[in-house]
DNA sequence: ATCCATTGCGCAATCG
DNA sequence: CCGATTGCGCAATGGA
């Protein structure tokens, strides 16, 4: 059932142009993380469901990437909008970050501009990562390749969490038979009980003294 | 311990710009969906957990954007990549897909170029939607509230799931609680029942004719 | 018609 | 280096 689109609206020309936001934005703004349900802490500990294996990881990625260079006089509070056309060229696109809620508590350039170098990575990992070429072969490779197993991880995640739920389902029709029957076996042995107790112990020596 | 940030590969601007790439894309071309797991069907009737109310959506949005103006001689087999710039304007962006894997079982041109028509959408809604400039401060907001109501139903996923996954596991342990008490009733009533064979009932009659 | 909730998807970071 | 996970934002859609 694949296959299917939407709507199409824009030109649907046939590019890659991989453009795109994730690496930055606040997220979590004041507005955002501390309304929803049990506020703060969100979606730290809570692994998606028995995990098989991995539930540490480090629950953070691409948060605040926009961080430097905000408009130290930022709007209002509650929203940072602002109405910049573009700063990156086409293809150093992508990290355009929303910058949610705008101003932090603190002037955010007193974070590590550079991210400070990580003992044991080599440069040329480093440089080849972030200078990737969006239209790069490469690149289309690795990230084709990598929507491919995000797809395959959540489909299994998806039965996995399936199969949870019938478990759990399957163990409460379970208990509730196993419930019953406890119940009819103590009626059984309390009946047992109560016609035993009603006819004392009679030993065969008792019988013989008949 | 939000706040964070990742690496900051390129300039840094502090701009919206949302250039993104999602309503298009191919996406499960050949390669891809007919890996993995239970190949297709994949992610279908199956309901991400017990999903209060809503379990049956259409699970289907954007998934093959770019099926027109393929490239008709695609690339070779198994991989469509495209060494195009971008074709969009800088305010027209998004929607670029990757196009992957190229070529259909047919060529897609034949598929429905505009849109057709849905009955009882106004145009008005429809352009309004998709004319919708990325820059407008409208714009802005309605993505800040839905990245807050996504982040807050992805935290209250996380929550249901994990609170399945301790039911499935209180209930098995209850389970053999059960079941263990099961095995003591079962066992306390065959040996009452082995004590009664032994003394065939004796009525009041019969112990009076003693 | 507007708003929030869900959901599939691609991206990037990170883990193994 | 590669696949598997995970958090995130986007867009489409369901539902009130």
């Amino acid at each position: 059932m694949y296959q299917k689109q939407p709507h199409l609206s824009g030109p649907q020309c046939s590019v890659i142009q991989g453009g795109y936001t994730s690496p930055a934005s606040l997220s979590y703004s004041v507005l955002s993380h501390a309304g929803p349900s049990t506020a703060m802490g969100g979606h730290m500990g809570v692994t998606p469901e028995s995990v098989p294996s991995s539930a540490s990881h480090s629950q953070m990625s691409q948060e605040a990437g926009g961080l430097y260079c905000q408009p130290v006089g930022a709007q209002g509070p509650g929203m940072a909008y602002m109405a910049a056309p573009a700063c990156s060229t086409s293809t150093g696109d992508h990290q355009s970050q929303q910058n949610h809620m705008g101003q932090q508590d603190f002037p955010s350039f007193l974070l590590p501009p550079p991210p400070p170098p990580p003992p044991g990575l080599h440069h040329r990992q480093q440089v080849a990562k972030k200078g990737m070429n969006k239209d790069s072969m490469e690149y289309r490779l690795r990230r084709e390749r990598n929507n491919v197993a995000v797809r395959k991880s959540r489909d299994k995640a998806r039965r996995r969490i399936q199969l949870t739920q019938q478990r759990a389902l399957q163990l409460q029709q379970e208990n509730q038979r196993l419930q019953l029957l406890i119940e009819q076996l103590t009626h059984e042995l309390d009946t047992l009980r109560h016609f035993l107790a009603q006819r004392p112990l009679r030993s065969k020596a008792e019988e013989e003294s008949c």
